[in-house]
DNA sequence: CAGTATAAATCAATCGATTGATTAATACTG
DNA sequence: CAGTATTAATCAATCGATTGATTTATACTG
């Protein structure tokens, strides 16, 4: 037996370097729901049960606040395994933001991507709105997508190896990508400070209607926020969009 | 030993009803810096210590990440001062709700209560920029300001009585008094849902920047955010109140 | 295909450390 | 001295992490 021994024991899989999408073009089936054909561990059902349970926990209690016991029986899985998988609580946080990550980009993504506004300033606008508009439903609507979000939220006020990957994977993009259309739609330039702060405004109000939205309830009078709420804070977020480019339209010059 | 102990012990000062501004007119420099005057009990300096430690540990670390030893030594107490002033540190967590309100109210309270815009448009709107132009620089300069603003944050996605708490002694004041801004610089109703949702999405748009700060500074290139960065944000933030107004003054009619 | 060896994954049990709370004794103050 | 306030010490409970054993799935061999 060698006294030398550095690494912990046997380096269960996937504790430093990133789980899913493991490499370049890696067969994309498998973050999505149960790949019943090929690359299916047996672990990976705990795997995506610890995340998905400790996304919601994470969410609606915070990170702190979650015992990993909870996380193992909201999972049904053992207390062990999250170190296994993960390395321990920290680790599983990690994997949770890379889950969360990858799953809004992969919505969003192809998205913006295929999104092409040419040079038109009114199919940059519409696109502008149609993106916000997704994203006020996908933040006040669905309620697993409450989940993420309050984690997302909840990471990001503290400086992190979380909030690293979550900016590098997620918020850079999709924010370098609405700053393009609002800048094509303003004929602004799209890196410029208005544009991109306005940028910033402009989600920040549809991130703020998620984080108050208990408070906005109250205020409002609603019992809940459904359909017919969402709608009314979309009718003033589009408003706003319209009211921000009007605004700020460079005239031809 | 009786059986029927169902008060806890001997009731500590100050756990179940208000600990501040006890009545409606009481002198207001209680809740300031240091009353060396006349109501200065002597547990005072503890109390006010441990509430000051525990705001900033609160919205720093979040607050089940916040140990009660923690607090204590920052302020320069004993462990059990926390039960003794509070009753637990639930009963911190409330006061420190309450001292927020109150300072906070303190502090725009009066500005809101005294300026009256009349009938003049034009005035409610240079009202509502100054407002909201000194939110952001609460919110955004003022180091100590951070901490109130990160504690309030914190508490607000999850219900409870400190949401109940500073709900009814902050936000609906503050918003109604901002929506009468709005309203009459719009010449709209102001307790429509155009003018209620608006304004929602205006302080939003102040209070995203505070959450996001980390984020916004590192897409922005920024290495600290001082008086010029918050100039910036704040020149946005103008505009979109201006445009907001634009957008939706009512035609005289 | 049968039989064995290896690896991956799960399990119950327990570790030391830390949590919030409580106690009894002491110090301060008017 | 009486009441308020602070202190050190201790409480049961729970935390995250770890252990060794066990089960399950895959790979190898003849």
């Amino acid at each position: 037996m060698p006294s030398s021994n550095d690494t912990p024991k046997e380096e269960p899989p996937g504790i430093s370097s990133r789980d899913q999408a493991p490499s370049g073009a890696a067969p994309s089936a498998q973050a999505a729901g149960r790949g019943s054909t090929d690359p299916a561990r047996p672990g990976d059902d705990t795997r995506l049960a610890l995340i998905t349970a400790a996304i919601g926990l994470f969410g609606k209690k915070g990170f702190d606040a979650t015992s990993t016991r909870e996380i193992a029986s909201a999972a049904n899985a053992n207390l062990a395994s999250i170190a296994y998988h993960f390395g321990g609580k920290d680790g599983l946080r990690l994997a949770c933001a890379d889950s969360v990550a990858g799953r809004i980009q992969a919505v969003v993504g192809p998205v913006l991507r295929d999104f092409d506004p040419g040079d038109d300033p009114a199919l940059a606008q519409s696109g502008m709105e149609s993106v916000v508009m997704s994203m006020a439903d996908f933040l006040l609507g669905r309620a697993e997508a409450r989940d993420i979000a309050a984690f997302v939220l909840s990471e990001m006020t503290k400086p992190g190896v979380v909030l690293d990957r979550i900016y590098e994977d997620f918020f850079k993009t999709v924010h370098a990508a609405l700053c393009r259309l609002l800048g094509l739609a303003t004929g602004q330039d799209p890196e410029s400070d208005l544009i991109r702060i306005g940028t910033f405004s402009i989600v920040g109000q549809v991130v703020y209607f998620r984080i108050g939205h208990a408070i906005v309830a109250r205020r409002m009078g609603w019992e809940t926020v459904g359909p017919v709420e969402i709608d009314a804070i979309k009718s003033v977020l589009l408003g706003n969009i319209r009211a921000f480019v009007t605004a700020n339209r460079k005239t031809s010059k």
